[in-house]
DNA sequence: GAAGAGTTGTACT
DNA sequence: AGTACAACTCTTC
């Protein structure tokens, strides 16, 4: 007891969505870290293989989450803000940008100065964007919905630039 | 349209 | 505590 780094017992599962498989760790607070949909489950595990390291699977303690990813990447209107994430570990800076960008309604594109400012200094730019970059919960944050402020499709990875486009095409369509 | 400078925040050493 | 890095935005050529 001597450490304060309370270690909360998680929980992780992984299932198959319409865009593909996407793993999800999470404790008592809520999500930790989500992966974007991968093509395999083993490629999902491994975006989130820091936390899966000593975490055990349980899928019944994500059931939810895992209805509402598997809805959202089938095109339906679900609000994936429905799922509780834990941020404990970040920053306020980090949880006001994510919490700013989770309030992005869906098929709307925010500019990180916007976000930036949501979470406190609009010269924030930089610091928005990588709080998005260091998002670790993909598809729960739509950090996909946030673009640069000429409207140009910035960062997201790389890999996960068509998957942004996509996601951006599905919600605008619909 | 392209290039350079300026600011803020996080992570690492 | 200081240094290095980053998915930005604005001004200017």
């Amino acid at each position: 007891m001597a450490k304060k780094n309370q270690k909360i017992p998680l929980t992780y599962d992984v299932f198959d969505t319409d865009m593909g498989w996407v793993a999800l760790v999470g404790g008592d607070q809520g999500i930790v870290r989500a992966s974007l949909p991968e093509s395999t489950p083993e490629t999902a595990l491994d975006f989130v293989q820091p936390e899966v390291n000593g975490a055990t699977h349980s899928p019944e303690d994500h059931i939810d989450a895992r209805m509402l990813v598997t809805a959202y990447c089938a095109g339906e209107p679900v609000d994936l803000s429905d799922i509780p994430i834990d941020t404990r570990t970040a920053t306020p800076f980090f949880r006001s940008a994510w919490d700013a960008c989770r309030s992005i309604p869906a098929g709307e594109t925010r500019s990180y100065g916007w976000l930036a400012e949501q979470a406190g200094n609009v010269r924030a730019a930089r610091g928005a964007g990588q709080a998005m970059a260091r998002n670790k919960l993909a598809l729960l944050v739509p950090c996909h919905r946030v673009v640069s402020s000429t409207g140009a499709l910035h960062g997201f990875g790389g890999a996960g630039l068509p998957l942004k486009s996509r996601l951006l095409s599905m919600e605008s369509d619909r």
